[in-house]
DNA sequence: ACACTGAGGTCATGGGCGTGTCACACGGAC
DNA sequence: GTCCGTGTGACACGCCCATGACCTCAGTGT
């Protein structure tokens, strides 16, 4: 189950939110001030923390701020609480560095929605970055590299789009035109020759494992699943 | 490249809206009332309407509930633009039916990040294209796969096609004129023999399992239910 | 019961289309 | 300049597809 310390002053807002929240069947962790919260986050790190703009010794702005700069929480998923919906430009931008916020009052429904989807968004870019292996193939979305067995396959930045889009959804059969807008962006208008090339070279680098990307005749490519 | 309409009845505030959508890599068209927009939106709808809640003939509230209730346009996803962040329980909620809202005044970041958001959610809805089954026959639409208990049996893409269409409606009529359409495309104009040459093909490599698709005789095709 | 009719099944065949492959041009990085 | 990455046109090849001819068979009328 999914964690969530909610951060603010106002006990009664607090049980609303632990009440919708749970009901949305997350768990709650409740702090009532900067220090509390901060205290909190050291101790075990939620997956999202919810925080009010307002709080009564640290201002929610700068323990945003903190957890953006520490290491060890940079990923964590922050989601602000603020009555002025005139402050919505800092919160969201990269100014401070919150996910999304949520204008007071807010209806429960909304909270919970805003809480899925910025948990599932995180969800996505982390699968982004992760690793794709297959057998003896390795592929690093981080550092751009790709392994066989303990070899290094130096590929081009085309070459290794293509790869990452295959094997992201292993068994899938992909289109051209999917791999057009997903490798090269949308509207960019290229010869089909233009895979097929990138696909040859692809292959013959890969040599043997080369035989994981198949072709589906009339539809596009899939690589093994 | 994905299409909005934005229908408000500010002229600065769409054009802002447009310069910085149209940055974000969209196509945008505007709408300044609402028969504008619903008359827009029945030749050609776009990817996402982004609704402004006050306009001058028609409340975007009834709008957005038409568009919800038309058939062809129930998928389209809607975000509103409201002044007031007190409506927003009734928006998002399925009251109304909208996916999101933003409230203004917005930066035009935070409204692109929505956009994406929203059309990012519905991709992954769509993509669900799930397994076809019956008995020992399994067609897998994002593989283009198809199994026989444990055996592959490859296909070719118009096989596949029509087998998906057959199996996606069972114990239902396909006929001729419908199968072409489907699998062949509009306006493509091909001899009968042709899908009859195909299903005979088709209920070869299925062996026993080609039985599963009867003929009705002066009508079509059916698999069975 | 029989023949007729027309829809659908079967088959062989030609060609078109999709893909693999290669060579080369272009342009940016160094 | 050279090298590398990239995109494209040309060409080959083979599968798949569409087609027409012929066959089979079910439905129908007499």
């Amino acid at each position: 189950m999914q964690r969530i310390l909610v951060v603010d002053d106002e006990p009664d807002l607090l049980e609303l939110v632990r009440f919708n929240l749970t009901a949305a069947g997350f768990r709650v962790d409740l702090a009532t001030s900067g220090r509390a919260a901060l205290a909190a986050l050291r101790r075990s790190p939620p997956d999202l923390l919810l925080l009010d703009l307002m709080l009564p010794d640290i201002p929610g702005t700068e323990l945003c701020r903190r957890v953006r700069s520490a290491p060890e929480l940079a990923e964590l998923p922050v989601i602000m609480l603020t009555a002025k919906a005139e402050e919505v430009d800092r919160i969201v931008g990269l100014e401070l560095g919150a996910d999304d916020y949520v204008t007071k009052p807010f209806s429960p429904r909304e909270l919970a929605l805003r809480v899925k989807a910025v948990l599932r968004r995180q969800a996505t870019e982390r699968e982004s970055n992760a690793p794709l292996e297959h057998q003896e193939l390795r592929l690093e979305p981080d550092s751009y590299r790709c392994w066989l067995g303990q070899q290094d396959i130096p590929l081009t930045a085309k070459e290794f789009g293509l790869l990452r889009a295959l094997m992201s959804r292993p068994g899938r059969v992909m289109t051209r035109d999917r791999l057009l807008s997903e490798v090269w962006g949308r509207d960019v208008t290229v010869t089909s020759r233009t895979i097929d090339t990138h696909l040859k070279r692809l292959r013959e680098k890969l040599g043997n494992a080369g035989n994981l990307i198949e072709t589906v005749r009339g539809v596009g490519y899939r690589f093994a699943s």
